[in-house]
DNA sequence: CAACCATTCGTATAAATATACAGTCTGATG
DNA sequence: CATCAGACTGTATATTTATACGAATGGTTG
């Protein structure tokens, strides 16, 4: 039974790039369009083998961006998750992250331990960071930049 | 029963940032370290509200960058997959492919629909595309190129 | 206050997904 | 040829996830 497995895996990348495809099932008729009887036990081989997720708009590619994701060091790996803006006013930062991402970057900046960094204060969107100086604020400003490179 | 939710939904970003959790109930158990005790079903409800979505190393936010990999057109996505050679000849193009990755590939390139392209063949594991000329070989290989980029 | 709505959540269950195990096939090797 | 190993898959089942439904809570309006 051997040399499909390549070939329909291709098949279901362009079946998943076009529609949003929700279920093994589904996908499972879809082949059978194309002549392609599987069971749903192989579609879920595949799906792993093909690094596809499940979301709210069918199957997706889980790309390198999220996975390297997961070997950056704690801030930087924050920052890039949950950071939406910076917003600069005089010796303070504010942060804005989506929904709900306020308290772990907070966390991700509290593990830093800037020196400059006097206090750190997290709503649900939003991190206030508090330093003493101008100065001080642009300095730590310029590194979170630099960790988002 | 409360405002509870969206500290929990922090509480679940900061999880997941830390380390791989691969189940809602792996999920609920570190959630009552916290003194946090909900059900699965909500848990499922949290996940979906905060948009992260099961892989092999745990859940993930979808990031920008992977709904972005969603929208490229499906030859990037069929070059990625399956190129593993471009060679280039006169007014030809020959790509080479992994065992059966020719006609996944071919069909990526037909619906294209470059205008250079004079028609594809596809065998095993190599497509070969024909071009009016030297110069339109270029062009379509080009655009490859840049597709891999 | 009473009536009404929207939100949040648990329970029970349905639906979806993953996997242990066994069978088939192919190719390599003695 | 016989045997072995590995890749691939289906069946049956276990595990995981989603959801229908109802209850509790809090806010709003007349």
């Amino acid at each position: 039974m051997g040399a499909h497995k390549r070939y329909r895996q291709g098949q279901i990348l362009k079946l998943i790039t076009g529609e949003a495809i929700t279920s093994h099932d589904e996908l499972r008729r879809r082949l059978a369009h194309l002549n392609m009887r599987v069971t749903q036990a192989t579609l879920s081989r595949d799906l792993h083998d093909l690094k596809l997720v499940k979301t709210a708009a069918g199957y997706k590619p889980l790309t390198a961006a999220s996975k390297e994701a997961s070997a950056l060091p704690p801030l930087a790996r924050a920052l890039r998750e949950f950071l939406v803006d910076i917003r600069p006013a005089y010796n303070l930062l504010v942060l804005k992250t989506p929904p709900s991402g306020a308290q772990p970057l907070a966390a991700a900046v509290d593990a830093e331990k800037f020196k400059e960094v006097a206090g750190t204060v997290a709503g649900d969107d939003t991190v206030l960071i508090i330093t003493p100086t101008r100065a001080a604020r642009a300095a730590v400003q310029r590194r979170m930049e630099e960790l988002l490179r």
